[in-house]
DNA sequence: CTGGGGATGGGGCCC
DNA sequence: CGGGCCCCATCCCCA
């Protein structure tokens, strides 16, 4: 299942330093404006570039529930595997964010186009199909690179790869035989092994094993969370609870 | 029931 | 072009 449908766009260059990035003070320094579910009145217009309308399209359930890992002209089951003493080579890597957020960065939000199998093999359409659409031929002349897997579709063989990656999952721990689909993942599955916390908080010094899970904490040391509710301005951590509390009642009550 | 943590996944971007 | 890292997200579980 797609899981990101949001672009970031901030400071290319600069990447946050966590151990810097005080929720309070922070936060506001980066100009996150509290997230607000659609039906409810908006408290900060300025600021809400979020879009929950393409929420129900995201609990859709998929049509690539299984992956088989057979080879052909594009099976990268090249094995990756990473030993549980492996796990420290590529922890160097965690200390490469400390770069200092550039003075007035702004966090701005779009609705990502979510890409789903939608059972349907995807093909390309002749010219003046896609015209009679609204595309531009050269809109239709870029090329499609299929999964065999499913039906999604690159315009990049790189992205296709990328992706088949996830199918074919080549990166296997050797303590408990899980397997993933990039490096990376495999290294924070295997700090669940190695009890290895990297990523702490400057508020309580709790330390997690992942970055976003850091990234999620600090939200419960911020006055004003990321998720607002429109109505009764309560704040949450997390867009689930906001979404918990919306379909609750609050905004149907009030709105 | 709510809030938070743990684990995991995927696309985009940079080098 | 590929690797690595980024961010964001969700699911599950537990206090």
């Amino acid at each position: 299942m797609p899981r990101s449908f949001l672009v970031k766009k901030y400071f290319a260059k600069q990447k946050p330093n966590y151990s810097e990035l005080e929720c309070q003070n922070e936060m506001r320094k980066f100009d996150i404006v509290p997230y607000q579910l659609p039906n409810c009145p908006p408290l900060f217009p300025s600021g809400l570039v979020w879009d929950l309308s393409v929420l129900p399209a995201l609990y859709l359930p998929t049509a690539h529930s299984e992956a088989s890992g057979t080879s052909g002209p594009l099976d990268l089951s090249s094995p990756c595997s990473l030993s549980s003493s492996a796990s420290s080579s590529g922890e160097e890597d965690e200390g490469r964010s400390s770069d200092p957020p550039s003075p007035e960065p702004v966090i701005t939000y779009a609705p990502r186009q979510r890409m789903k199998c939608t059972g349907v093999m995807a093909h390309v359409s002749p010219p003046e199909e896609e015209e009679e659409r609204g595309e531009t031929p050269a809109m239709a002349a870029r090329p499609a690179f299929l999964c065999k897997h499913c039906p999604k579709e690159y315009t990049s063989l790189g992205a296709l790869k990328m992706h088949i990656r996830s199918h074919t999952l080549p990166c296997v721990c050797t303590t408990c035989g899980k397997a993933f689909s990039r490096p990376w993942l495999l290294r924070g599955h295997i700090r669940t092994h190695t009890g290895e916390r990297p990523f702490s908080c400057p508020h309580c010094n709790r330390a997690f094993a992942d970055r976003s899970n850091l990234r999620a904490h600090l939200q419960t040391h911020a006055e004003v969370k990321k998720y607002q509710c429109g109505v009764c301005s309560r704040t949450f951590s997390r867009m689930s609870l906001l979404q918990k509390h919306s379909s609750s009642g609050c905004c149907s009550t009030l709105g």
